[in-house]
Order: C-alpha cells, then sequence, then structure tokens
DNA sequence: GTGAAAGCGCTAACAA
DNA sequence: TTGTTAGCGCTTTCAC
C-alpha cells in the first residue's frame, strides 16, 4: 500500500487529457460554460484513469462553502448527549436529507457547564454553511450562546425555541397536552393523574398548564396531588407513580410528560398488581424512537422527530441559498396502542 | 445585522498590526518561528479588533489536512442508526473525545442499501483526515465497503471487525457470554435459556456458541428447547419468551443476547405473573444506556461504548499523526442489579 | 526577528 | 468553444 503515491489534482487530469484546468473544471461542475461532447469525455477518461477526485477544500476555499452543516446541540444531561431520543431522531432525519443534497454534517454537542470558546472557533472558521441548534429550553444563560451564534452571522434554524428573527421548528405542546388529556377524558375517565417532567423547561410547564386548563374546561376538579413528579427520568417517574398508587383515591389514568415516566408508571403499575389499561390507563408523550420491550405497546403522543430533522435539513440549506423561509409548528399526534 | 461586511483575513489582521501575514501566522501558531512579545501583542490586538478567526478551509489546503474525522457508520436498521444504543453510545465518546483535540466529526450513515458513491466521494475529496467505521458484523456483501476503505489510504478504525492490516475496537465476545452463563450457574440455576439474537450477525452467534459451550464444560445437558429467538427486537423477544414459558419444563433462568431481549422477556414474565428474579432470574447482553425505566435494574453484561467511542478517536488521532498502533479488546462486565 | 513571495487545488473572469 | 491567469486565505521557504 504505497502511501507515497500522491493523489491526482486538476492540473494532471488537464494534461492528461491535453486541456487546461479550466476545462476540467467546467466538466466537473457542468459549466458555468459548455464543454463539447469529445473533450468531456476526454476529460471524464482522464480523470478515471487517475482516480482523481476534487478537492473539496480548495474547492472551498475557492467558493467560500463547505458543504457542511452544523448540529449544534446542548442538553441538561452531560456526557450522553446522543443517547437522547430527541437528539438521536432529530439527528438520524438531519443527515441523511442532507446526505440527499450531497452536505455533511458536522456534530457539535456542548457538555454542561463547558465553555463557548470552541464552538466561537467553530463557528467563525468558515468550515459550516449553516448551523442547526438545539438548545434545552430554559430561560437560563444561554444568552451566551445565542449571541454567539448571533454574531457568527451564519444561517441558523432552531429547534424548540423561538429567537427572534431565526426561523425555528417548534412543537405545539399547547395542542398536544390537551389532546392528550382530551382523550383520556373521553374515555370516561375522571380522576386523571400527571406526572411532570423538570419544570425548569418550558415544554414540562406547558405540558402541566395544558393538562390543567383541559380538566377544567371539562368541569373536573384539579386535585394538586394528582400532579407528581421532578424531573424527565425513570427513577423520578417511579417514585410519582408510586406516591399516586398510595393515595387513598387512586387515579384511574397518568398522562405522562414523556414516554420514560410513563414506562416507569407501567413498571410500579405491574409491580403492585395493577393491569394496564384495565386498572389504571396510562399515556406517554414524545413516542420516544427507543428500542425496548415496551416501545410497541404504548399509548403516547408521537412528535415526528425524523420528520423534523428532515424539514430542518431542507430550511438550513434553503437559508444557505439566500432564500427567505417560514418557521414550523409540528403538532403531535395521538398513537392509540394498548397501554391507555 | 449586516451581512455584506466581510470577514477580517490575515492579511487585515497584518495591516492594522503593521507587520507582515507571515507573523501572524506564526503568533497564531506559535511557530515555527519566535514573534517579539510587542509584535505578538500588536497581532493579537489587531487580531481581536477585526474579530480575525483563522480560515480552517485555507489552512487545510495549505497544510493538506482538516481536522476533521468521519464515523461510517452501517446498519441494518433503515433510517434509525442512531437510535441504536450502540451507535449513540460510540459517538458519544467520539466525538467528546476528538473534541478535545480540537478534531471535529463528520457523521455519515449508510443506509440499507444504499450505494457507495457518495461515501466514495467523501474518502476522496480530502475533507476527511481519517475515518471511524462500524459496519454489521455479517460476512455479506460489505466488501465493496472495505475495498472503498482500503483504497482511499485514509487512515482508518473499524469498530467490532478485524480487517487485514487495519486497527480494530473489538469485543472479547466469548468471555462476555462465558462470564453471563457462568454467572448464573454459579447462582444455581441449572435450566438456563437463551434468547438469541441475529444469528446473520457473528455476535449472536459467538454469543450462542459460548452459552452452549459453557453449559456443558458445567455438564448441564444441552435443551434445544430452551434456545428461542431470532432477532434483537423486542417482538422477537417477547415471542421467544412466551415459548419458554409455555415449555412444560420452564426455566428458571434466562440469558438474552441483548438488553432489549432482555427486557421483552421482563415484561412477559410480569404478564404471566412471575416475579424476577424469584421466579426466573433475567440477564441481559450489553448494557445499552437506553433511558427507559427499568434500565437501572437489569442485570447484564456492560459493554462500555462510551469508552470504546474515546478509545477510537485516539486510535484514529494518533494514526493521523503517523504512529502505529495496536489494536484493542475490551471485555464486558457483569453488572449486578436486580433481575439476576 | 521580520518581509516577500511561492504555492496548496480549485473556479471564473478575461482573452482569444 | 477553449486557454490563461488571478486570486480564495493561509503556511513556510527564502532572503534579509
Amino acid at each position: 500500500m504505497s502511501r507515497t503515491k500522491k493523489r491526482s489534482t486538476n492540473r494532471d487530469v488537464a494534461e492528461l487529457a491535453g486541456v487546461s484546468t479550466a476545462v476540467v473544471s467546467y466538466v466537473f461542475n457542468d459549466g458555468p460554460r459548455p464543454v463539447s461532447a469529445e473533450i468531456r469525455t476526454r476529460v471524464l477518461e482522464a480523470a478515471q484513469a487517475l482516480d482523481y477526485h476534487p478537492s473539496a477544500i480548495a474547492r472551498g476555499l475557492r467558493k467560500q462553502t463547505s458543504s457542511t452543516i452544523g448540529f449544534i446541540v446542548k442538553d441538561f444531561t452531560p456526557q450522553n448527549t446522543f443517547l437522547y431520543p430527541y437528539t438521536a431522531g432529530i439527528l438520524t432525519g438531519l443527515v441523511d436529507e442532507l446526505k440527499q443534497h450531497d452536505y455533511y454534517l458536522i456534530v457539535f454537542p456542548i457538555g454542561v457547564g463547558e465553555s463557548v470558546e470552541q464552538l466561537r472557533d467553530l463557528l467563525r472558521e468558515r468550515r459550516l454553511d449553516g448551523v442547526v441548534v438545539r438548545f434545552p429550553d430554559t430561560p437560563s444563560a444561554d444568552d451566551q450562546l445565542l449571541e454567539l451564534l448571533a454574531s457568527s452571522r451564519l444561517p441558523s434554524v432552531f429547534f424548540e425555541r423561538t429567537i427572534a428573527n431565526h426561523p425555528s421548528i417548534t412543537i405545539d405542546e399547547v395542542t398536544g397536552a390537551t389532546l392528550a388529556t382530551e382523550y383520556l377524558i373521553q374515555q370516561g375517565h375522571r380522576r386523571i393523574a400527571h406526572i411532570v417532567g423538570d419544570l425548569r423547561m418550558q415544554s414540562a410547564r406547558t405540558r402541566l398548564d395544558s393538562y390543567t386548563q383541559t380538566l377544567s374546561r371539562y368541569g373536573i376538579p384539579y386535585d394538586p396531588e394528582l400532579v407528581q413528579g421532578r424531573s424527565w427520568y425513570a427513577r423520578d417517574g417511579a417514585e410519582a407513580a408510586h406516591r399516586l398508587f398510595d393515595l387513598v383515591q387512586t387515579p384511574t389514568a397518568i398522562f405522562a410528560a414523556n414516554d420514560t415516566l410513563a414506562y416507569s408508571a407501567i413498571q410500579v403499575a405491574h409491580e403492585r398488581g395493577l393491569c394496564v389499561p384495565q386498572d389504571v390507563a396510562i399515556l406517554g408523550y414524545d413516542d420516544a424512537p427507543v428500542e425496548n420491550a415496551m416501545s410497541s405497546s404504548l399509548t403516547t403522543m408521537q412528535i415526528p422527530l425524523e420528520d423534523m430533522g428532515r424539514q430542518a435539513a431542507k430550511m438550513i440549506l434553503q437559508l444557505v441559498a439566500g432564500e427567505t423561509i417560514e418557521s414550523l409548528v409540528f403538532t403531535p399526534k395521538l398513537v392509540k396502542r394498548h397501554t391507555a
């Protein structure tokens, strides 16, 4: 394996084909000027013979583009950004759609409490044509990041956040949580509990608010005991479920703020000998596409993460192309399976 | 927001600081030639004033490197490569470690049955300094991909595959599955079932083989009825579990070939009113770091995916730096939790 | 210790 | 229709 053999360039091809480098460029870019059929094939053959592939770096320098998009992700959890179904789902759609358009994706997770210096570099280095950004929806000190993005003047699309003057892709949480609650009511439930997520996050608060408002709209009294939970994670979900089942008057239905919490509740129900959904109906939220035992049986509100990733790709590419675009809002859909 | 304002370059800084562009380079690269303290600060101030950041593209063209690594992933499942815990875990460690070294990561999933033309381009475009590759371990027609990799002459590290002359990171499946089976035997079990994964994959076959061999080494007769399953997925796991519990003589322990299958088995056990681990012990494999209700309670064989990703990063960087490196083998560790 | 200048591989404006 | 050539922004050799 001769590592010394130099890769062939523009010029090598030109020489072998007996043309100028310009023509080689025209052939490979289908323009901007026409090339006679005969010369075109001669160039193509020479390129083939030399195994020539244009250097993306050199082209990038010349055209001032990179055909690369950045995916900037900041999450609460420290190291495992990509294990989070939201991130993974979005990433899947995003990268796949970009591929269709011959764009590449650089992933850039930002750990908890990490400095932004490196991100600043990335955004200024001309390595990216645009960025897709997902920050947690806390109203906290991400301002630094936002300012960084803004000052970089890179085209950007935001996930689950509306930033002034930036197109975004968001979820209509109000409708989602309202539909969820209404469904349980329509199933005849009156004693409906809610396991909340991390209330520092807007989405958790919105789901809670929509739950209470829907109850009141249907004339169902609000019972604070029926609202439990403190994070998005399984342990807290299990604890919340135990509290609910310990109540004198237990709920007949539980609306969990995400699937993880719903799974915990199901497990706790099973442990206590309760049947789902006969003894207690359990409804999730996210339709997190994880591969696990119960993912196919949970009734939940589906968020089309992969599709959202696809749309994000399309949006950022339009932005890069100089078009103006509109923000997008996705509405969760009820997926009836076997737990509610 | 003036999109017209041009970004400042090398030269702008040089002019403002009253030096040559060479000096600017020396300052930003700390070499290769020394710069007087006075001039250094003058350059730095000018750069600050102009918000100058060197262009990675231009530097790349000059130095013939990109500070970018590719992560090429091919999986069985069509669109959701990144939802697979293996991929997500490895990716997390990989990208994080690369960040420490100021390298970026381009992710490139390859869908089922997808053409390799685009990958060929990526590998030849000089966009990458090296690649980390994970293909499923089938002995099938990935040869095309392998040949592509080889002919690109890019430094590469392979996951879970040993390719001639290529450093790799693999898992000692024999030891892992043997430890798993031995543990159940040592717990006093004699009637131990195994739910296999997709037997087209080497890892599934190895886990099965090690299971049978360990049984025979301990003088436990092999009962074909106790081996069920046909894929890595929940549905087939549940079906396998039902078959096992339908047996006249049911198993007292189940070794599942991965965590997903283990979870299915647990759920089925619960549905049938069996207690885990009292009535039936269930042992998983992977310690897939998914966020779900039971992830913290499953007894399983742990594969340090994130750590493997980290090591892959270190290896590929060493390779890029021209050093020679050794392949690495990771051994799964038993993690005792509450299901076996 | 510093400046001038060549050149990385490509694209596109200017010539012919 | 094609050739020539000037850069894109950087690093580094050569000269001082």
